[in-house]
DNA sequence: TTTAATGGAATGAATATTCACTCCTTTTGG
DNA sequence: CCAAAAGGAGTGAATATTCATTCCATTAAA
């Protein structure tokens, strides 16, 4: 096997073994039986668990972006922009359970309070389609004037409650249903 | 000490300390330690941890819905009995901090998906409120014709968005935000 | 043959849980 | 009314388990 191929055979075990049964339920024993490798092994390629958990987040976050920026045109109208966004981040998290509970265990663990905390600061680049998205809607005044962390939650809240009911079975979206679900966090936004 | 007070110390404890750090950055012995109470003591109130875990999560639920349900009026219009239990919910969260991390933690853990999973099943008399204001509100045509889920979804998950916000600091909610935001999800629901 | 990579047993730290004992309150017997 | 005995809550050191991490004998690559 290929030193790359072993090392996306770790990644692999790992998102699916902590997607699973969380940070605390993934020993590094089953990540390594899972990616059919010597617990040893796994020292090799990361440092230790953190870095292995941040390294598999990051890696999360480069493929969750580019997916949901493809076609994406910041010039078009506030609206337009905001169902392709929307649409584009539900679809992804209904298409990738695993990404969507690792991502949700994450920030609801310190490494993701202290994430947020650090892009706090300094913009971090891809959330900002986001942002910029906010600003402009506010300024146009087709958004509801509120801060944009209210906004944010007005916006995402909606679509985590509603792909974490998809994955443990609650509920089945199809497309209408996912598009009539982002068209009604726009009435929560808009003006 | 008097039996039950000593009880409520250590179910005091163990709250502040997992809502703190999370189920797996409380031991026992610091749950103990910050009672004021032996390691021991804890199994003879409560048979193992799970079990104090669980019992806090009722405990929690039984200060919540009391307080979301005084002064509700269930003959009131659905717009107005919305508003009322959207309020209630996120005032309480941000009142109670802890409370809320810890019904975070829960949910975020394979105890609160058996929970609900249970739930579906029987409904659980208290959540019903909710259900009732969904289902009366599609049959009378003022809110979106969507599934309960999805509705659920639309207008808690902006709630609890914003609550995470505030502890994590990332806002500040006051009384005329708390408003517009519930009125936000109005929109979102509404037909 | 030499070097690097690998696997997985060994290690030690952290943890939940148990249990033998203490101590105090209540009951009993005189 | 008092002293002795019983009952049972409380304790925390001891135990058993679970982990992350290390180490080194073995295997594969060069």
């Amino acid at each position: 096997m290929l030193k790359t191929e072993k090392r996306d055979e770790i990644v692999r075990a790992a998102l699916e073994t902590i997607a699973e049964h969380g940070f605390h339920g993934a020993p590094i024993a089953m990540i390594a039986t899972r990616a059919g490798v010597g617990a040893g092994t796994i020292y090799r390629y990361f440092e230790n668990k953190d870095i292995l958990i941040s390294a598999l987040y990051q890696q999360i976050e480069g493929r969750l972006y580019p997916f949901i920026l493809q076609g994406y045109e910041p010039k078009r109208p506030i609206r337009e922009r905001f169902l392709h966004l929307g649409k584009g981040l539900l679809r992804y998290f209904l298409e990738n359970p695993l990404d969507f509970r690792y991502i949700e265990q994450f920030h609801n663990s310190p490494y993701g309070a202290a994430l947020r905390r650090a892009r706090l600061q300094a913009s971090s680049g891809n959330q900002d389609a986001f942002r910029e998205l906010f600003e402009d809607g506010i300024s146009q005044q087709v958004l509801k004037n509120l801060p944009v962390t209210v906004l944010f939650a007005l916006a995402f809240g909606p679509i985590i409650l509603v792909a974490r009911d998809q994955i443990l079975d609650f509920t089945r979206m199809d497309d209408t249903l996912i598009e009539k679900t982002i068209g009604a966090c726009w009435d929560g936004i808009r003006r």
